[in-house]
DNA sequence: ATGACAACAAAATGTTGA
């Protein structure tokens, strides 16, 4: 099985690209980040015309995230639990069939948290602590779990081209990275890195100052699976190349295969 | 400290992102 995540930035804008990598990586689910529109808004025709199931969590211009899926999405919840007044769409979750049993699959959106000198910064952290919490729950019902999407978080220093132009950031200062490394402590496994201890892979490249062209990126795009999905990874790919499309998003799908056995 | 791009809402620029 192939779980796809890419942040598409503005689902409207990329619906031909969108298009063209299910065809090319034919995932069986992909996650969906800054669709950037209502449900009523998404193309939800065209992607169901080309063979795959639609289940979205949007929001009018800003954040929402989508699960597009061969199989149907069972068991969907819409939204990340723990604080009711948290109103921006970041978090979509469902259960898909895996073999002769079943894989959950989340669709994530973690906040920026830039600037980190105002409510943005307590807001991220805030959020990754609820996601801990979510995904604690999650974890006892010891089964395939794939967290997947664009996490915000530059994990290491190898996982920027130029580090030091990041230390302080939110997506790479010390309190981020160590909520992070708590959320993986809970048990899960990042899929990347359970493959390659390489540095220079990147799934983000900024629209500006030539980045894609000087491949000045950084890996923020991450899968994060349990124990029982972890033991079913047969591999992880970047498709760096969508990148160097016309019109591009700044950012690139990741995908993992997991084993059906 | 700022933001060269890009997208959005809107009608000119301002906000947001990473």
């Amino acid at each position: 099985m192939r779980i796809a995540t890419w942040n598409v930035n503005s689902v409207r804008q990329r619906l031909g690209h969108l298009l063209d990598f299910l065809k090319e990586a034919q995932p069986d689910a992909l996650c969906l980040q800054e669709i950037k529109c209502v449900d009523a808004d998404f193309p939800r025709r065209e992607i169901e015309e080309a063979g795959w199931q639609v289940e979205t969590h949007g929001q009018k211009t800003f954040n929402g995230v989508a699960i597009l899926s061969r199989a149907k999405l069972e068991d969907v919840r819409r939204g990340l639990p723990g604080d009711d007044s948290d109103e921006q769409a970041r978090y979509l979750e469902g259960v898909l069939p895996l073999g002769s049993g079943v894989v959950r699959l989340a669709s994530i959106y973690l906040p920026n948290g830039n600037p980190p000198n105002t409510e943005k910064y307590p807001y991220k952290l805030g959020w990754m602590k609820r996601l801990a919490a979510h995904t604690r729950m999650l974890l006892a019902h010891e089964e395939p779990l794939v967290l997947a999407g664009d996490y915000n978080v530059i994990p290491e220093p190898r996982d920027a081209r130029d580090p030091a132009a990041w230390v302080s950031d939110a997506l790479f200062l010390p309190q981020t990275r160590s909520a992070f490394r708590d959320l993986i402590n809970l048990g899960l496994t990042e899929a990347l890195r359970a493959t390659t201890d390489d540095a220079g892979l990147y799934t983000f490249w900024d629209y500006q100052a030539g980045a894609w062209q000087r491949n000045n990126g950084i890996r923020i795009d991450h899968l994060l699976l349990s124990p029982q999905a972890a033991d079913r990874l047969d591999g992880v790919q970047i498709a760096k190349h969508v990148r160097g499309w016309d019109k591009p998003s700044d950012h690139v799908p990741v995908m993992v295969e997991l084993r059906a056995a």
